[in-house]
DNA sequence: ATGATTAGTAACTTTCGAAGTTGCGTGAGA
DNA sequence: TCTCACGCAACTTCGAAAGTTACTAATCAT
């Protein structure tokens, strides 16, 4: 599977957009995630729709937070981009009929959803603001180095 | 993402196998998933290879398990079909030198891996021979209301 | 022997969703 | 009114699993 970068790439552009005074444009943004504008508008749509960000057009326009990042948590963020499903295993339906796929489907389904519960849990308990708390630290441990130098 | 049966399609096999008395071919295992026996075969190498069935070529040929099912676990079959990746979730490296990106990846690589330790642990903790359990459970349940009828 | 059967495998096509791209419309400020 | 920036539809590209075709290599029945 090719996989799904949308969590990881919002969570990235989120973080930045806190560190700034004023908007941030699509352009930027996508600079960031060396990509697209018209990809980053297509899975900020989800965030704006949700409330997190807002968007303004023309001059000066882009892109900013509309709550804080301590009020945004990765469970919030996943749920703003739909919900893309989480496990690339999936499970076959081949025979629908047939009480061997049902039990080992059973089985299978049982696993997933309790490993999904618990993941989305942690992601729940984690805000963008932990995020952020960790990047500093990795920016003052950089400028250390560099001031030392 | 589109996601991968092997493992859902996998298991199933190997508990029909155990159902029945001689083996099994890869066009009565391509019936049993609606599918073609050339991607059974190219699914089920992984399996032989690892030791857990037997193929023979030829006149009553087929497949055959080489360990009970209560010595396969969900683990074992996982492996042997190579690992795939567990996650649809990619983390994306757009951006390798910034210290926002490694934040955020820093976080979810955390929490797909301890998610992805769990999972892996509980399939190692469950053996073809529960499935097959459950499957008999379901098949008395369905032959009591089929004999009440 | 020889013919039928079954696995092994390479090479190619299909499928499906995320990502990327193009083009045009809309709103807002200089 | 010109430029900037988002909104969005429609199309193309990309990647991996699944599916298909065609052939080879064993093995057994006759």
């Amino acid at each position: 599977m090719k996989g799904d970068n949308r969590l990881s790439r919002m969570l990235h552009v989120l973080v930045h957009m806190a560190q700034r005074e004023g908007p941030v444009t699509s352009e930027e943004m996508a600079q960031m995630l060396n990509t697209n504008p018209v990809v980053v508008r297509r899975t900020m749509a989800g965030l704006r729709e949700s409330g997190f960000v807002q968007a303004e057009r023309g001059h000066g326009g882009g892109w900013r937070l509309a709550r804080g990042l301590g009020d945004i948590t990765l469970l919030d963020v996943y749920r703003a981009i739909d919900e893309p499903p989480l496990f690339s295993l999936r499970i076959a339906e081949d025979t629908p009929g047939c009480l061997v796929e049902q039990a080992v489907n059973a089985a299978l389904d049982s696993e997933l959803s309790a490993a999904r519960e618990r993941l989305l849990r942690r992601f729940g308990e984690i805000t963008l603001a932990a995020l952020a708390g960790d990047f500093e630290r990795r920016w003052r441990a950089s400028s250390k180095r560099a001031t030392k130098a």
